[in-house]
DNA sequence: GTCCCGGTAG
DNA sequence: CTACCGGGAC
């Protein structure tokens, strides 16, 4: 914590932070989402939900959650589905690099774990698709460990409460100090809900908070991106087999585009290729 | 049209 | 640090 750091140790401070939560706890009993991926401990169901929920807005998740969890009910059927099968169903989400990290993720539990995912954050971390903030939020949220995170809802929340009247950036360290200080661990799972519906709420209420944090980053135009083009290309090609002649034509995309999309495409196992056209991935 | 929102991996 | 998706707000 830096010398004028807000959450020192010292009388004021603890005071600062009982006044913290107890806004967060007042807010989440009158205004607390409801959500799915909330009611249930299963931890297929709360780890399906975190990798949707990566840069993917809670709206959007909560149509193809539903969905995802029927065609995939367990860890043993998301493991033994063809790579296709799950692309077809992830559509609509957006990097489908986390469709293939999920299904790997799955054999992994199935396979290294016996199918019980592991409680230890080192090891969660180290599944595909699995980052500091996922790992996180999996030891809070399945096993009601008291493990601080920042995601962006939360990060807000605390820039918020902490860092209101400062006017420099604010660093992830700093953050992350906030996070484990006001951190509730009687209750670590509801306890990052709250927050996270206090930042959500933050949001509509005070857009750009988040810009004085370090992480803040301003993204690409999507329009016209490779992203884009790497996106339209899975669709068309989940509904049947393409050239890339083809793909430049419905694309209306330059070739050079549409060869390094579907280079890319390849090499992380998101299409396959055969005689000339392009597929989905393989079986198993 | 332009901008905004959101974690991980290489 | 940069690449990865898509929908919604303005």
């Amino acid at each position: 914590m830096s010398s004028r750091g807000k959450i020192q140790r010292g009388r004021g401070n603890a005071v600062r932070i009982q006044e913290v939560r107890a806004v967060v706890w007042r807010y989440y009993r009158a205004k607390g989402r409801k959500l799915p991926w909330r009611v249930t401990h299963n931890p297929y169901r709360i780890f399906v939900s975190e990798i949707m929920l990566q840069q993917t807005q809670v709206e959007r998740v909560l149509k193809k959650y539903p969905q995802f969890l029927r065609a995939f009910p367990s860890w043993e059927s998301l493991a033994r589905a063809p790579l296709a099968k799950v692309l077809a169903v992830w559509q609509g989400m957006g990097y489908n690099r986390r469709a293939l990290a999920l299904r790997a993720s799955a054999r992994r539990v199935l396979d290294e774990y016996g199918g019980k995912l592991p409680r230890d954050y080192d090891a969660l971390r180290s599944l595909p698709g699995v980052g500091p903030a996922t790992a996180g939020a999996l030891s809070a949220f399945i096993f009601q460990l008291p493990v601080p995170f920042l995601e962006t809802n939360i990060r807000r929340a605390l820039l918020y409460f902490f860092f209101r009247r400062t006017r420099n950036k604010v660093g992830e360290r700093e953050l992350l100090e906030c996070a484990a200080a006001v951190l509730d661990r009687k209750n670590p799972r509801e306890w990052h809900y709250a927050l996270m519906d206090y930042g959500a709420m933050l949001r509509k209420e005070t857009p750009s908070l988040n810009r004085k944090s370090e992480y803040y980053r301003r993204q690409a135009p999507f329009r016209g991106s490779l992203r884009e083009l790497r996106g339209k290309i899975i669709a068309r090609v989940l509904r049947g087999a393409a050239s890339a002649a083809q793909l430049q034509k419905e694309t209306g995309r330059t070739r050079e585009d549409v060869a390094r999309a579907l280079v890319a495409l390849l090499r992380e196992g998101l299409i396959t290729k055969k005689g000339g056209y392009y597929f989905p991935p393989e079986g198993n």
